[in-house]
DNA sequence: TTGTAGGCGTTATCAT
DNA sequence: ATGATAACGCCTACAA
């Protein structure tokens, strides 16, 4: 890196003068990727260190042909489940030193065919991608899987070969249909569903379910937004609601509604029951505690973990579904046995 | 890339090959770097195109010197406030295809580091960081410094030669002690400050300037959290005051403030007033809306892009502080004229 | 306007 | 155990 006036570059190749020795003992000195004398192991770094040698990744990359590197599509970093999903992938990856570069398509699908390519053109290892629409990220979620491993994550584009990793949603709502069989009076408490729209696979999948299971719950849908929580909210004291149990189909929407619920003078969960989907991120950002099904976030980012770890040793990766199963979290927001 | 099975790297010499001219001119066609005639340009991309060729960004920065690329360190991922400077900083540099990396410090001194590491190794052409930790972040925000333009944004660490980019504390607070002046009765609604700690210098400045401004207020400090924004709306109802004017140094406690306020039962602004800071991600989950003070985002990105901009081609870059002026802006958690 | 060729920094192969 | 060297993909100075 020169960037600095009056700073030039130091390579292999000074460090290996500095301590008159080759450019691959550096090299090998350095990576640890030969045995070698401890005593020439020392120098070497000693060097190194005294020249502020910095390894240059793009040189390394260049020749090994890998960058240890991920990409990480979301669809939008001010969205904290997505942001928080980010996180943790990042984390887990920075276990086994592998670098996540994390890209926003900031709700946009031009953005994310732009962050796909960038990403292809340096050469990471592997895509993970949520996809920004269930219908248009299609041509981005191809073009990443024709070049590099692909996986999809919380979110996928129907129909498409690529692995996908997500929370299985029938048994996630299957809970909070369980809990409300059990818990919650729904004569007194009628039920309103707050889906998270029908362009996203999870929107469907959890809309699909509610509907499904409960034909007679009032179904509103909207966004995966804490603003559409909101509105939906006021939409259910408009029509003269008093008491009733919201179910959301993420804890952003039930944040929305239980705010404006709340603040409009009724109280949770004593009028209206309020129960989310997620945990992830925001739930803490809730009080009174939100009542939600988390998603095993661990297990499916190990899993992502060990698919790219298959798909970049291998080369191969099978287009399977691997679905988590949530699990019921019982806070206050909703009735329950503790 | 050959990560997938059967396929071999497409670079410019098969593109050359198949569109029967030399490498050189498949480069030109393909940057545009060089005029040449319009045949000859369609006919290489058309190649490109055919093949699925895909520009190697890795062999391009090594011949480069350069990538086009920004490094973003950011303390923590699941942090609103942070992840939406990180989507504000990475729409402004897309706009002129610089590609921004983000890295999560993810609050740890030791992941910042290497986040700083992994950056400089990836030749990135400037870093924009914002250092975890007032003291311990002195090291990485020094190294990354050392080697590329670098600049701090929204905190800085003390005494650093790194330029600096953030907001005017004292006149963000200033606005708010002169809302409260004008509009609050403070005998009847005593002020609280909840602070957001002493280990950032955002937080140092705002508690100062309010406990200069206003010596009888009651100082609660903590950190920059929604839990802590809750602890501190307990502590206050604890203490039996059942009217108050919360001021907190950021959004994101005084969310936390807001909800346990309004599920004790208390209601805002007619009991509680509360007044954050920031105004930025967060601020739209919040009902009623949050009277606070808008950092200025817009701005602050350009100049922050402006200066890199003069830093990596000049190579020089003046360790300037830009102090932002933030804006008061008046919603409904607090009582005014409109 | 187009082509030739060298080199960016690194590592792996082949010698020694 | 260590050294010499070619090659990764690209761009650009120089030549034609």
């Amino acid at each position: 890196v020169q960037k600095k006036p009056g700073l030039r570059t130091v390579t292999i190749l000074d460090v290996a003068r500095h301590a008159k020795v080759s450019t691959a003992t550096v090299s090998r000195a350095l990576t640890g990727s030969r045995p070698m004398s401890d005593e020439l192991r020392d120098r070497v770094k000693e060097s190194a260190r005294e020249l502020g040698y910095q390894v240059n990744l793009v040189g390394r990359a260049l020749r090994q042909q890998r960058t240890s590197t991920l990409g990480l599509v979301i669809p939008d970093l001010e969205n904290p489940f997505f942001s928080s999903l980010a996180q943790r992938v990042s984390r887990r990856f920075g276990q086994t030193q592998v670098d996540v570069l994390v890209a926003s398509a900031d709700n946009d699908i031009l953005t994310e065919r732009r962050a796909v390519e960038s990403f292809l053109g340096r050469q990471v290892d592997a895509i993970v991608v949520i996809p920004s629409d269930e219908l248009d990220s299609r041509k981005a979620v191809g073009m990443a899987s024709e070049y590099v491993p692909t996986i999809q994550f919380d979110r996928f584009v129907p129909g498409l070969a690529v692995p996908f990793v997500g929370v299985d949603n029938a048994i996630g709502m299957g809970h909070v249909i369980d809990h409300l069989e059990r818990e919650v009076d729904t004569e007194r408490f009628p039920v309103v569903f707050l889906g998270g729209g029908q362009s996203s696979s999870s929107g469907r999948e959890r809309t699909v379910t509610v509907t499904g299971a409960l034909p007679d719950a009032w179904v509103l849908d909207g966004g995966f937004s804490f603003d559409w929580g909101q509105q939906a909210a006021r939409k259910v004291l408009e029509s003269g609601l008093k008491r009733g149990t919201l179910v959301a189909a993420a804890d952003i929407i039930a944040l929305g509604a239980m705010s404006f619920i709340v603040t409009s003078g009724f109280r949770v969960p004593d009028d209206f029951r309020i129960i989310g989907f997620d945990d992830v991120g925001v739930s803490h950002l809730a009080f009174p505690t939100l009542t939600t099904v988390r998603q095993p976030i661990t297990d499916m980012t190990n899993e992502i973990h060990s698919l790219v770890q298959r798909g970049t040793t291998d080369g191969s990766l099978k287009a399977t579904s691997a679905l988590f199963a949530p699990e019921w979290v019982m806070r206050q927001s909703s009735p329950g046995a503790n």
